[in-house]
RNA sequence: GUCGGCGUGGCGGAAUGGCAGACGCGCCAGCCUUAGGAGCUGGUGCCCGAAAGGGCGUGGAGGUUCAAAUCCUCUCGCCGACACCA
């Protein structure tokens, strides 16, 4: 015998792609529509198949596999599908870059590459329910939604200004512009152009979409808190000023504060305003003609900085305030937005910050009609809080909070103006000039005008062709379903976030050739149990799809009105301190890793480096304490006696007893933290049974019943995390069946339960002693065994406690 | 500017009113040796001390409480979202 002990170690080469393998044929995370056990829909958000998958992206993926196993093995059939968000333009510009190939060609190659990373790194889907928006068996359906969209009265034509990208030379949606800027490329400026475009009607349900997020008490505040922000929705009145000189006409004005309303000094008109040229008298004609001109050049990121000076013309024009009488100047400016509300404003530069701004740079007059509380800096700055009104007529001495209604009151039994709600949200603008998407199936006839596509002739597929379809005779030119005469087609596709929005109702019938989901099985699997991918799809994807479940709530084909119950945004990976991407240089691929220290390391390593919802950084030191772990399993697991042989252990003994304990506290801790995504936290645990195996172990401790659960135990409880090893070991343990198959440990309060606690001892919340005492002990005993410590006895100076504070198993204060 | 989040050892982090620093990385000392980027043992917040022990400590300042990383107020710093929506 060897003075030192033979170990073996695990090759995770070996044994990774066997049991791939075995899962596969098994047909492990095959979900049945017909199981009796309880429903678990586990969804990560599907990829654009990008082809630059990294352990970076595998993060997300990791932790809807960890769920679906854990799941699995509780009893739950589990659907935890996969998919492509196959259609969008980095395939059209990738094709471009590469010569001529066709989007479809390039998107199909990264679809396999993806999907054999995935394999690769031990991520088990039902692949039978894969989808891939870019098939036509998944557009053809896409665009059966979008007739029942306009069925229903939700997608229209309308011209409009819309946001124009010169580089992806396409239409975006307001979702998809920020700060001015192209979602897609951040240091590209959007254009304003006037096109006919397709819309969908989400403002048609902003209530509701705002409302219901009080039922999704599973999902991260914060993106509830954006969606609400983004929604928009404030309470005002639509007010009618007469304009003077112009008897037939009126200035409709919405504002938020008709309390104020006999403070408004004067009126702005957003320069695109339809009254401007009316109401513009000839000595100002050229003056106003020129800013507008200007204003309509200017692009939207320096119309809308907040940073520059307010500016504006006065038309001449003057209109009445209703409530005074009083005679008001009518200006033009840019600070106004066309886009919101009436397009027109009552300004009050005594109580709005804008306004007075623009009055004090004109030299408007400063009404003020709102006392403030106390006293308030006098005419430095507007007061925009609650208080008393005063120069206001017969509403003076009126809260503010009371003058907002009974002034609503006085406008509607008057005839002058109304209480209205109004949204930020504007409806969706779905068309895109570009090729590599659903074609929007209606056709323009000279004769019917636009004709939906009947659904029978759904598809309408794409040319094979590799061209904007405008340019696409064959294409574009059909016949009228309607008459049969010559027509044209809609030569838009659709956003690719429309693709998105009802992907997950597809994974509940796939294959289905008559529908776009079978409605029972859809009822049977939704709401997603538990939804997790990128906080960046925080507004666009998930405002869509709970706009898409309501529309199709109501249309009653489906139950449910909130397609995810829980969300879940997980953080980035990064190295070298930039998230990771092939383009970067900085990605270590999923290949790698599997030919490095193994797929099972680095899936652990994912949930252990950090909080999952924080961004975290990638290191291979810490990776590698992963492997180092996972070795050291390996061999308590399978050569006990190779540990035993190692050292004695002098730190705490663990004896059998506390061994099973230790199990059955882990079991609990472990189930609890993967439940709600602690990941970091649980593998935490497992590490510290594995410690206290390695300590029973080197204390003598026999390979007996107690052992055995601890070994057993341990196998299941990694399981999710590291499932290769965990089924080799399960297999050489002499275990018939899959691991993968067996049953969660159940949690056994009573074996948990700790018989002996140490208790804290504070005099006046400072700690002096600790002592070991039964666990359960009642207040008189703990106070006893208090005023037994010698140091106890010392920090109270010989005096008595006169009060005392007990927590039991944990605690005891004595405050003299 | 507004809203939201976060500040804890050398590092990632744990603890959500009750022992601050679990677990891991790194580092230090030692052991073993087929000499390895392996394994094992012990140590590792800061200060005083030979030790026993004591003091301090969760960005900063106050407060509530028997007790605060945790709750409240103010403040500084970082990150994110929105940004003239009347």
């Amino acid at each position: 015998m060897s003075s030192r002990p033979r170990r073996s170690s695990y090759v995770p080469q070996e044994i990774e792609p066997k049991w791939q393998k075995i899962w596969v044929e098994r047909g492990v995370m095959k979900a049945s529509d017909s199981s009796p056990k309880p429903k678990f829909y586990d969804l990560v958000m599907y990829p654009y198949p990008s082809g630059d998958l990294t352990v970076g992206h595998l993060r997300n993926y990791v932790m809807g596999d960890v769920l679906a196993r854990m799941k699995r093995m509780q009893g739950f059939e589990v659907l935890h599908p996969f998919g492509w968000d196959a259609f969008g333009l980095p395939a059209e510009n990738a094709a471009m870059k590469r010569g001529g190939l066709h989007p479809r060609t390039w998107t199909v190659e990264n679809i396999a590459k993806g999907k054999r990373e995935l394999k690769m790194a031990g991520i088990l889907y039902d692949w039978d329910r894969e989808v891939a928006t870019c098939e036509p068996d998944y557009y053809r359906w896409t665009q059966w939604l979008f007739l029942l969209m306009l069925e229903r009265g939700l997608a229209y034509r309308a011209m409009a200004p819309v946001n124009w990208c010169p580089v992806d030379k396409t239409v975006l949606a307001n979702e998809q512009v920020i700060n001015g800027r192209c979602w897609r490329h951040p240091d590209v400026e959007v254009e304003k152009r006037d096109l006919e475009q397709w819309f969908l009607k989400i403002t048609n349900y902003a209530d509701r979409l705002l409302d219901d997020l009080a039922l999704l008490d599973k999902w991260p505040q914060k993106v509830r808190v954006m969606q609400t922000n983004w929604i928009g929705r404030s309470m005002g009145a639509e007010v009618d000023f007469p304009i003077d000189g112009l008897p037939d006409e009126v200035v409709r004005i919405y504002t938020t504060r008709p309390d104020t309303l006999f403070g408004a000094t004067f009126m702005v008109l957003a320069p695109e305003h339809p009254l401007v040229e009316k109401i513009t008298t000839e000595k100002h004609r050229a003056r106003v003609r020129e800013y507008v001109e200007q204003a309509r050049k200017e692009s939207e990121i320096e119309r809308m900085s907040t940073e520059r000076d307010k500016t504006g013309v006065a038309t001449g024009g003057f209109a009445i305030n209703p409530m005074n009488g009083e005679k008001i100047p009518i200006w033009v400016a840019d600070y106004v937005l066309v886009t919101y509300g009436t397009g027109a404003i009552m300004a009050v530069p005594a109580h709005d910050e804008r306004d007075f701004e623009f009055a004090g740079r004109y030299d408007l007059p400063i009404v003020q009609v709102i006392a403030p509380p106390a006293e308030h800096g006098v005419l430095r700055e507007a007061y925009e809080g609650p208080g008393v009104l005063v120069n206001s007529g017969p509403f003076n001495g009126l809260e503010s909070a009371v003058a907002f209604e009974k002034i609503c009151d006085w406008l509607e039994s008057s005839g002058i103006g109304k209480r209205s709600v109004k949204y930020r949200l504007r409806d969706w603008l779905i068309s895109r000039q570009r090729y590599w998407g659903a074609p929007i199936p209606v056709v323009y006839c000279p004769d019917d005008g636009m004709v939906p596509v009947p659904r029978e002739q759904l598809p309408v597929m794409l040319p094979e062709e590799y061209k904007p379809l405008s340019e696409v005779e064959s294409f574009w030119r059909t016949k009228c379903p309607k008459c049969g005469r010559d027509a044209r087609r809609e030569t838009d596709t659709m956003d690719t976030f429309i693709d998105s929005s009802w992907y997950f109702l597809r994974y509940a019938s796939p294959h289905d050739k008559t529908q776009p989901f079978d409605s029972e099985l859809a009822n049977h699997w939704m709401p997603v149990d538990q939804y997790t991918g990128g906080v960046e799809h925080a507004i666009l994807h998930l405002l869509y799809s709970r706009f898409f479940m309501k529309v199709l709530h109501d249309a009653g084909l489906v139950d449910a009105t909130e397609p995810f119950t829980r969300l879940f945004n997980q953080g980035m990976v990064k190295r070298f301190g930039q998230v990771m991407s092939k383009s970067l240089g900085n990605g270590v691929s999923i290949d790698e890793l599997a030919n490095a220290q193994g797929a099972d390391a680095g899936r652990i390593y994912e949930m252990f480096i950090g909080p999952p919802e924080e961004d975290v950084e990638w290191s291979d030191a810490g990776l590698n304490g992963v492997v180092k772990f996972l070795q050291r399993v390996w061999r308590l697991v399978l050569e006990p006696e190779s540990i035993a042989a190692e050292g004695g252990a002098l730190g705490a003994a663990v004896d059998a007893v506390a061994l099973r304990r230790k199990v059955a506290q882990t079991v609990g801790k472990v189930t609890e933290h993967y439940d709600e995504l602690r990941f970091n936290t649980a593998v935490a645990f497992l590490m510290e049974l594995a410690n206290a195996m390695q300590d029973y172990l080197r204390g003598g401790g026999a390979r007996d019943a107690a052992w055995d659960g601890a070994v057993h135990t341990l196998v299941k409880l990694l399981n999710p995390l590291a499932p290769h090893v965990g089924e080799e070991m399960w297999e050489r343990l002499g275990e018939k069946g899959l691991l993968a198959d067996a049953s969660w440990p159940a949690f056994e309060a009573s074996a948990a339960a700790e018989p002996k606690v140490v208790l804290v001892v504070q005099v006046s919340g400072k700690l002096r002693d600790r002592l070991e005492v039964d666990a359960g002990l009642s207040e008189a005993d703990a106070v006893r065994a208090a005023l037994a410590s010698e140091k106890v006895r010392a920090a109270l100076d010989g005096g008595s406690p006169s009060k005392i504070i007990y927590v039991q198993d944990r605690l005891i204060n004595l405050v003299p």
